[in-house]
DNA sequence: CTCCCGTTCT
DNA sequence: AGAACGGGAG
């Protein structure tokens, strides 16, 4: 629990100070990203899915180049996985691929082609959890969502918790909830992650005292490493075997089978007589 | 080595 | 709860 000092509830005057605080620096500072700029719920539906573990430099372009290629969510359900494989090489997480293409063809079958408005029905959808689901609704549909992402933990933590580690978000949630500007839901989000990203710029990062906290194990040589690799070769070259792919990898046939039945499982290949394709 | 507008499976 | 998941820039 916090100290005494620090207790959860804030006066109306902390919360003026901080969104005032918050709004200044977003005023004076806001990061024009291309997501911001719409309210296509599927434009905004597409940015948050490609945001996921994916820092938002590389995900500009890509954004605008997955946009021309599947404009909407009934082009993008329609479409062959390879070129939605295609159009996300370079953001990494290709599930999240999967997750989308599945979620454009959910919404198309069953929510007569509109991306649902309510949290609780987002959330159901592939590749849509908490996070996003409350993003979506408060970014789309413009409702007063309490949600937590890494920009937002840091600015909570630097705030509100000083000097302090192992900070839980059910401890953050409250002062999020509270301080939520319900009028301007989205302009709100955008200026606290704003403030979160100038934070850590200018501090060690402040979300390091989170207890998510987690630190990534390196890539290089990973088993990720091996399984983006194939996933490419089978993308540029259809119909080889495991074999071929190990040759062509030059890397353990074993452990190319082995991410190729794990990569099948998930739906991102078919095998037919030994030969691997994209579903 | 650090970071990243998390979700899903185990 | 923990692990897996990509990739590039600084």
């Amino acid at each position: 629990m916090p100290p005494e000092s620090d207790s959860l509830r804030l006066t109306p005057a902390q919360v003026a100070a901080f969104r005032t605080l918050i709004y200044d620096h977003y005023h004076a500072n806001p990061r024009p990203l291309p997501w911001r700029d719409t309210t296509d719920p599927y434009a905004i539906l597409v940015s948050e899915i490609m945001l996921q573990q994916t820092q938002v430099d590389r995900v500009r372009e890509k954004y605008i180049a997955f946009l021309a290629a599947f404009p909407d969510l009934a082009t993008l359900a329609a479409a062959p996985l390879a070129e939605v494989l295609i159009a996300w090489q370079g953001l990494g997480y290709n599930r999240r691929a999967i997750a989308l293409h599945r979620c454009a063809q959910t919404v198309m079958a069953e929510h007569g082609g509109r991306l649902p408005t309510e949290v609780v029905t987002l959330e159901a959808l592939p590749g849509i959890g908490p996070y996003t689901a409350r993003a979506i609704a408060s970014f789309a549909f413009r409702q007063p969502t309490v949600f937590i992402e890494t920009n937002i933990r840091t600015v909570f933590i630097h705030q509100f918790c000083h000097d302090r580690h192992g900070v839980h978000d059910r401890e953050i949630l409250p002062r999020v909830e509270q301080t939520l500007d319900r009028d301007n839901p989205r302009d709100w989000y955008y200026a606290l992650m704003d403030y979160g990203v100038m934070l850590k710029k200018s501090h060690p990062n402040p979300g390091r005292r989170s207890a998510h906290h987690v630190r990534q194990t390196p890539f290089k040589g990973s088993n990720r490493e091996l399984r983006s690799r194939i996933l490419k070769q089978v993308l540029a070259v259809p119909a080889c075997s495991a074999a071929e792919l190990a040759a062509m990898l030059g890397v353990e046939p074993a452990a190319v089978e082995k991410n190729l039945m794990q990569l099948a499982r998930e739906g991102f290949i078919v095998e037919r007589d030994g030969c691997h394709f994209i579903r």
